[in-house]
DNA sequence: GATGAATGAGGATTCATTCAT
DNA sequence: AATGAATGAATCCTCATTCAT
């Protein structure tokens, strides 16, 4: 029989096991405050042996940041495209919540990158991160977000939501140190997401309440 | 004739000059990302001439963390110890915004720090960080927060409104790329305090609607 | 229908293009200048491969003088050894320039050894390169040179020749680009080449001179 | 008694030793072979304060050129620009001769940029180099040369004496190791500047020869 | 207080070379 | 032969900091 369950770490390729141990350390340090050397340690290389498979540190970074943001971007154009119904938006945040839950170094680079100006981003997901705001503002004028937002508002209502999910993600280690909670644990996602829904339905009216 | 109106900021100590302008490069580029060389330049310094001042880097890092946090510290004591009316619901709200507004740099540096695992914002808002969570929840538990809030559900409102406030700082630079939003001006400052006034409506039901 | 006429690049073994690349870049960068890399690049190699055909760089490159220097050391001592007639001087002259106009990077590569302290030059061509001075004093010392040089000057004289056939290669690019001339065009070698007859005549009264 | 006879390279500031190292060093190795932890070690520094004195190798390679060049430049400015006599051309060729044996490592820098190219040359000498070059040719055309030489002979002429007097300097090496003579002794540059008058007479026809 | 110069430690990256495939 | 990946040593340069002036 052959290896069919071969332990992950060994499977993936070096080139992964670097985007790993680099957005890791991204996440914790940010760009300026991680060193290659650090990154390589990470991985058990040489830090010249990164350079054979990514030509710089800033190269490394924007593939670690395009490698984490693709599959939001994918699922935020499916989830901002698709029809609007209170099962949707409920799924919505819970797709979303429970992607970034499983790359908690996500929301980091994003926040961290946002700091930064977001020109990074801008290029980045260039493409997609325009198209995703605006549409994501289309669907909320087709929910009945309208009812209590302005049209002029709807922005900030963007800005808002994505500062809550990151946010939450930002200060996981904060809130772990004052309350004690394991913030990245499942329990504690589980209890976020159905925070975020809550909070959802209050700003948002669910389209079929009562 | 006397020099009787000195332009402020040569009026301003070197020492205080120097706070702003390390404030500034913190904000932008974080801790590790920020040269003391160019915080020196920015005060037209010599490097060297910094240390007259500040003992270290980091000893600066903290001045600059601790100067712009005692205010606020200030500001959410005095807050959560007092009543709790629809009023000073809202009137609280608009403190906190107006205040971060009047020093924009401040919640980048927290955001930042927030996600360097927040150990120097322990260390240094320490004695404040802690009981204000604490009092926050409290007041909260006086609130109307609790007839659409459970008890263990508290925390995270407080760190869903701490990240409502820090975010649209900290993306206001993709605000202002994105939607063409003067973000930190004057009317965009009041939009967003108005904003945050409606979701903190939206969230804690006032205590004297009908 | 078999290869009847293969490209000449084509035919080439791989250790004659890996000296072509080589000679073409020491000549335009010297050893330091120059990346094995950058060879490798222009025979479109890896590094790696290389290192098929030769043991190092040092190495390569000694390889390369020695190609070069090999027929020139010929001819040298050919022209060294013969007869010394108006004739065959002028006919060493123009042969000597023709080859090096045949093969442009010698001169430049003969240069940057001799800037370099000719220590490998002595190696490689030790035994032709103190022959072939000799000998060429010794030509010197039968032709009408002697009417109008001392003893002690000829060795100068034996500098001065290889000065200026070597400075006229190492100064083509200059050349172009002060007087619009194509230093190395079939015209521009042969100007120079009955330039530097003259200059022989000058400096050596031809052996028929009425 | 005040110091009268200071040890000149303890009176040096550290931005002129740095550039007599480097000049060193430079004319030795070129500019790819050498080592800025060298020049540092030549003058008993340490790495990093060349960068408080230059702001790069490059600027500092620029800086060993310019510092040689200008002199040069003025002193040919001088020369091509005076009345030609026997005298001031015998006198030219000495001075040229016994400037650039006052610094030998000149004329290794400049056959080093003139191998490499000259951009350097053409950027930093860009103001004299091509003037010099066209009063040297007017220079010739005013003097007996013109008997000799054809108009378009004439910028093969000045390249030819620069090669004579670069090249000897260059080959310095080579020739202390075959003939066994001090080249950069005064007597080796006295007998090479009697040496290339004599080539100047029998090139250029002197003015007043009977 | 301010500064020019100095420095050890560390920064990213390049280099020649090796080796398993 | 050729190559991708690995590496130790070196490369240029930056950094925070010190110190004499």
């Amino acid at each position: 029989m052959s290896e069919t369950a071969p332990i992950q770490s060994e499977t993936k390729s070096t080139r992964e096991r670097i985007l790993d141990a680099a957005e890791q350390l991204f996440a914790e340090r940010g760009l300026a405050g991680t060193a290659v050397r650090d990154i390589a340690a990470g991985v058990g290389l040489n830090p010249a042996s990164l350079y054979n498979h990514f030509p710089s540190k800033d190269l490394l970074y924007e593939a670690v940041l395009e490698r984490g943001l693709q599959p939001v971007m994918e699922l935020l154009v499916e989830l901002a495209s698709g029809e609007q119904t209170r099962d949707t938006e409920d799924r919505a945040i819970d797709r979303v919540v429970t992607h970034l839950a499983g790359s908690p170094n996500l929301a980091k680079l994003i926040t961290y990158e946002t700091l930064a100006g977001g020109e990074r981003l801008a290029r980045i997901g260039g493409k997609w991160l325009g198209p995703i705001y605006m549409r994501g503002i289309e669907a909320l004028q087709r929910s009945r977000a309208v009812e209590q937002w302005e049209a002029q508002e709807l922005p900030l209502l963007m800005v808002a939501f994505q500062s809550l999910i990151l946010g939450y993600f930002a200060m996981a280690p904060l809130l772990e140190q004052m309350f004690d909670l394991d913030a990245t644990s499942p329990e504690g996602l589980a209890r976020q997401t159905a925070f975020l829904r809550k909070i959802t339905h209050l700003l948002i009216p669910p389209r079929d309440a009562v």
